[in-house]
DNA sequence: TCTCAGGGGCGAT
DNA sequence: ATCGCCCCTGAG
């Protein structure tokens, strides 16, 4: 395991909290599957120590996915513009956000739909016990998230086997997409407005699902997915019309905070969802 | 522009 | 055992 200096970063808030489902906390240590490599998180005081499966001491690999770069400190400072951030911060603190894999995101929030995390989990898990390439991890044995072409050539059967119902056929149908357009080698050099055009017109990919695909496959930091919860926040606690279009609050959110939205976003939707306030 | 079906799980009855 | 409810997109 190699150890990383890595205070201001809650694990269990981050990696555990709906940006992704691939993560699982096992006898102390937090395992992390993506579509390419497996790992493990354990956390002492303000290190960490970690390692990275089949390939191992992948830093490049962790630095990017944990967005290792970000200054949280000044993240934070630019956010906290009024008493409701402030105060969501102060009780949750360190949340953070990871970049995942953009393919991964998105057909991870595909599968999000209309659907609680609980669920997703378990589809995720169930899809990659079925096509993902096993990695051995200590005495333990993971699956990773499926390729992109396995998964646009699966039988639609097969897929309804992992318990996505309705959303099996947006899943094959936008991996298929994707591997005849081609848009995962374009899209990261897309602005966000480029971005998200292209991401709604996948089969199961709306506003919400394309956010979700910009902030935490892509990271847009500048965009907050407006699920029922964060619209919540923004019409109780911020005093937007509840009748505002999807687009309009978006815009709203966005000039708002200034280049931090996601972040914003993060903060209060934890608060909101643990205290229960809204 | 609006309404509603749709899969699965959970908590309440 | 059954019912209502939650969750977002696509189709009508």
């Amino acid at each position: 395991m190699n150890k990383l200096y890595l205070p201001n970063f809650d694990l269990q808030m981050t990696l555990l909290g709906g940006q992704s489902f691939a993560w699982d906390f096992i006898d102390g240590a937090y395992y992390g599957v993506t579509r390419d490599r497996v790992i493990k998180i354990v956390r002492d005081g303000e290190n960490i120590y970690w390692q990275t499966f089949p390939k191992k001491d992948d830093f490049e690999f962790v630095e990017k996915y944990l967005r290792l770069d970000v200054d949280y400190e000044k993240v934070l400072k630019k956010i906290s513009k009024d008493e409701h951030i402030k105060k969501a911060a102060a009780k949750y603190p360190n949340i953070r956000l990871l970049e995942q894999d953009f393919e991964e995101a998105l057909l991870s929030f595909i599968i999000s739909s209309n659907n609680t995390i609980r669920s997703i989990r378990k589809s995720v898990r169930s899809l990659n016990q079925m096509y993902g390439e096993k990695v051995e991890v200590g005495g333990n044995s993971f699956h990773l998230l499926p390729k992109t072409e396995i998964l646009a050539e699966a039988p639609l059967e097969d897929i309804l086997k992992s318990k996505v119902g309705f959303r099996a056929k947006y899943l094959k149908d936008t991996a298929q997409n994707l591997v005849r357009s081609g848009l995962p080698g374009k899209i990261k050099e897309m602005d966000e407005n480029e971005a998200r055009r292209k991401l709604v017109e996948l089969k199961g990919v709306g506003d919400k699902i394309a956010d979700c695909v910009l902030v935490f496959g892509l990271a847009h930091d500048n965009v907050t997915p407006l699920d029922v919860w964060a619209k919540r926040v923004f019409i109780n606690l911020y005093g937007l019309d509840p009748k505002m279009k999807y687009d309009d609050m978006r815009k709203w959110i966005k000039n708002y905070f200034e280049g931090h939205a996601a972040w914003a976003g993060q903060f209060l939707f934890e608060y909101i969802r643990n205290e229960k306030i809204l």
